[in-house]
DNA sequence: AACAGTACCAACCGCACTCTT
DNA sequence: TAAGAGTGCGGTTGGTACTGT
């Protein structure tokens, strides 16, 4: 259709946000809640584009988020969904109610990766390119109607590609996937938007972290650090710089590439946390995740 | 201490989809 | 039914902190 991009205004702020709009933003929320994007920077006079205003609340002060440090639990199921989905982030945070797409993108691009790469397996798993053309081919509404007729495949060539008893695998039922963890929190839940709140006011009240000043705490490394601690320390991987093929994007060719040995990546995946049904997984109601399998 | 290279993450961009008129 | 508006999603980039030399 070629719309104008919604940000084309001049006059339009980018860059991090500073606490005070983080506030603005928070304070309207609570008492609109989210949605009618468009209306926001109208009513509330923030000089953000409508998109950006939606992509702060729900990627940094909708409640609930949890921040930094990923658990070998939660790097488990992403790493199993996304051999399952694809690069669908959306669908994959949708399992994870406690993280953003953003956020796991980010991880997956940065760590698991690599991670994957240095057991000898590059992640991209099954589900990858088809994933991906299956949303490109079919309506939204339909790739997810689509992808439980298509789990069978997915779970197939998972299977396969972990080299786990291919052969006796139960008929081809569509049955639906996992339910995923209700996306949105109840109204009750923007009451503790005031956790975020002070949680951003902490970072930004913090003395000497940072450049302080310009930059807000969402984007400084500071609070960032502060929140997930260790997380970041994981410098084990010699990583590299980016480059414009091999950036932290994942290409769809690179998604749909050869699946190498997986012995350790399978040993990994399949060891205690995720095979023996730990039905508690971070809340997820995922079943016993070798029943993917 | 200064510099260069690397790692990380927040935010932007643009396409695709759904909803409304 | 078509067109436009609004929203969701995935890929990509810019900037900053960290680490090594």
């Amino acid at each position: 259709m070629g719309r104008p991009p919604c940000c084309e205004k001049a006059g339009v702020k980018k860059g991090p946000w500073t606490p005070e709009e983080d506030l603005v933003l928070v304070s309207y929320v609570q008492e609109h809640g989210p949605g009618n994007w468009r209306a926001v920077p109208t009513n509330t006079g923030l000089m953000r584009c409508s998109k950006s205003c939606r992509l702060r609340w729900t990627n940094y002060l909708r409640p609930g988020i949890k921040r930094g440090n990923f658990s070998v639990k939660e790097e488990k199921l992403i790493i199993h969904l996304q051999a399952l989905l694809g690069n669908r982030w959306a669908a994959i945070a949708s399992y994870l109610p406690d993280r953003t797409d953003n956020d796991i993108k980010n991880y997956w691009n940065t760590h698991l990766k690599k991670k994957l790469a240095t057991m000898g397996a590059d992640g991209a798993g099954a589900g990858g390119a088809e994933a991906r053309s299956g949303r490109a081919a079919a309506p939204k509404g339909q790739w997810e109607r689509r992808l439980q007729t298509d789990i069978h495949t997915a779970r197939q060539a998972l299977r396969e590609a972990l080299s786990l008893d291919p052969v006796k695998l139960p008929p081809a039922k569509t049955e639906p996937l996992p339910q995923p963890a209700p996306a949105q929190p109840s109204q009750a839940a923007y009451a503790s938007s005031a956790e975020n709140i002070a949680r951003l006011l902490e970072g930004w009240m913090r003395p000497g972290t940072g450049s302080a000043g310009t930059k807000a705490p969402s984007g400084s490394r500071s609070s960032a650090s502060a929140v997930s601690g260790g997380e970041g320390a994981s410098a084990s991987h010699s990583g590299t710089a980016r480059t414009p093929e091999g950036s932290t994007g994942t290409s769809k060719a690179e998604d749909a590439g050869p699946m190498p040995a997986f012995s350790m990546l399978e040993s990994w995946l399949l060891d205690d946390g995720m095979g023996h049904g730990d039905a508690g997984l971070m809340g997820v109601p995922l079943a016993d995740p070798c029943e993917f399998f």
